[in-house]
DNA sequence: TATATTTGCAACCAAATGGTTTCTTATTTT
DNA sequence: AAAATAAGAAACCATTTGGTTGCAAATATA
């Protein structure tokens, strides 16, 4: 079974979630009144969120606190790098075709 | 079906891909030679990654050449975008900490 | 022109996915 | 102590996924 957090991210339930709990932590219940399907289906992304270390649980009597582990979506920003210079290069060469016209104006 | 970015790039041969054609616009066939799965596989691939505009394809002769759409990439920075506030926010309430404890110190 | 190459498409298949319902355990509340 | 609440686990199910093989169409080469 693959686990990682690209396949983490791929449902848009889950990414709800991480938003939800990205700005506080949230209970499995609290979580389900935020979407149509049943709490045994949200429980089930968080197992899948929990396996890949995107959250971290904290008891606190019967209930349970999930929160988003920022450290681990920045996995996603460093894949995301390798891009951000290509992007980047491009919009240089831009620069330097602009600066270029620039140069031939005068 | 769901087709979206993030669905495309939670497959690792997907992401392979995308990390290949990067570099430079390939055909199926040369980019079937690195992976293990046949060429038909990769066509999978691509069709996916062509149905949500990751990539785009530009034919030459009976070969098509499959480049990517570096602007679509930027989508996923932009869902980032809001992780990154926070997790840079907690960088500044530590700078903020830091300096307090330095104030202290005098 | 006949043959080889490149590609996409369709049919098929096993495994994974996302959901459900049912049940048990642990903790509160009455 | 009894009832209610929160949550995980297991069994089940329809759909999606990622792969395969076989085939047809278009283009290049002999």
């Amino acid at each position: 079974m693959r686990r990682d957090i690209f396949q983490a991210i791929s449902d848009p339930t889950r990414r709800a979630i991480i938003a939800l709990i990205a700005v506080q932590a949230m209970t499995p219940n609290a979580l389900a009144e935020h979407f149509d399907s049943t709490r045994q289906a949200v429980s089930k992304h968080l197992r899948i969120l929990s396996e890949c270390d995107l959250i971290q649980q904290e008891s606190k009597g019967r209930e349970i606190y999930y929160r988003l582990e920022l450290d681990k979506m920045k996995e996603i920003d460093t894949w995301l790098e390798q891009f951000r210079q290509l992007w980047e290069t491009r919009f240089n060469q831009l620069d330097e075709l602009l600066a270029t016209m620039k140069n031939n104006e005068q």
